[in-house]
DNA sequence: GTATGGATCCTT
DNA sequence: AGGATCCATACG
């Protein structure tokens, strides 16, 4: 289990990268747990963020979440249909957060395969995590140290130069902030050396 | 109260 | 390239 001082953290495109490489499980009801290494993030920081939900200190019912002090999850409904899993960062006040975009699987392939009714080499995307792990908003607030949704360090090391960089999916609408670099992805011979 | 569009995914 | 699908938000 990574320590609270891991997620409150000032630094959350710093947190972005260091999550790659971390193990996210789940263990949803009586189902066994399903989970596996984190290989792509994006960092979304705050109320200058034009990206990020917060931006110019919005504060509504959805955003309130990231506002709490790191180490909890804020998951919330995108495009009517998709849960996003995000990693609420910084400390109280400041609504900082990660988004979870893809996990190279580990634990219960089986469950995740019939979640998701389909196959997962890899589980590529933030809507499809959510539905493989079996996350939804109902594990909105969460602290990541639960017995349902944890993160967890087990010292699989991401080198530098093994993590690609690039613009965040999906924010055109964010203008200059659209360009920022916030998106962190392991390459794939990292993660196949896992 | 209504209108608008989205941190996506999947199929054509 | 486009449709699904509906909540959250902004506005009046």
């Amino acid at each position: 289990m990574l320590p609270p001082a891991f997620y409150q953290r000032e630094d959350v495109v710093q947190i972005a990268q260091d999550l790659l490489g971390k193990w996210l499980f789940t263990k949803i009801g009586n189902d066994p747990i399903t989970g596996g290494v984190i290989v792509e993030t994006e960092a979304y920081a705050g109320t200058t963020d034009r990206a990020c939900h917060a931006y110019n200190g919005r504060r509504t019912p959805r955003t309130e979440t990231m506002y709490h002090a790191g180490g909890i999850a804020y998951v919330y409904l995108c495009y009517g249909m998709h849960n996003l899993l995000n990693v609420v960062t910084h400390q109280e006040g400041i609504p900082h957060a990660v988004l979870i975009r893809a996990i190279q699987p580990t634990h219960g392939l089986d469950l995740m395969r019939t979640r998701r009714a389909r196959k997962i080499p890899l589980i590529s995307g933030p809507g499809t995590v959510c539905q493989a792990l079996g996350i939804t908003r109902a594990h909105n607030g969460l602290p990541l140290s639960s017995t349902t949704l944890w993160i967890e360090d087990r010292d699989t090391r991401i080198s530098q130069n093994m993590i690609q960089t690039g613009p965040r999916i999906g924010v055109e609408y964010a203008k200059e902030d659209a360009l920022l670099p916030w998106r962190f992805r392991t390459l794939a011979n990292a993660v196949n050396s896992l």
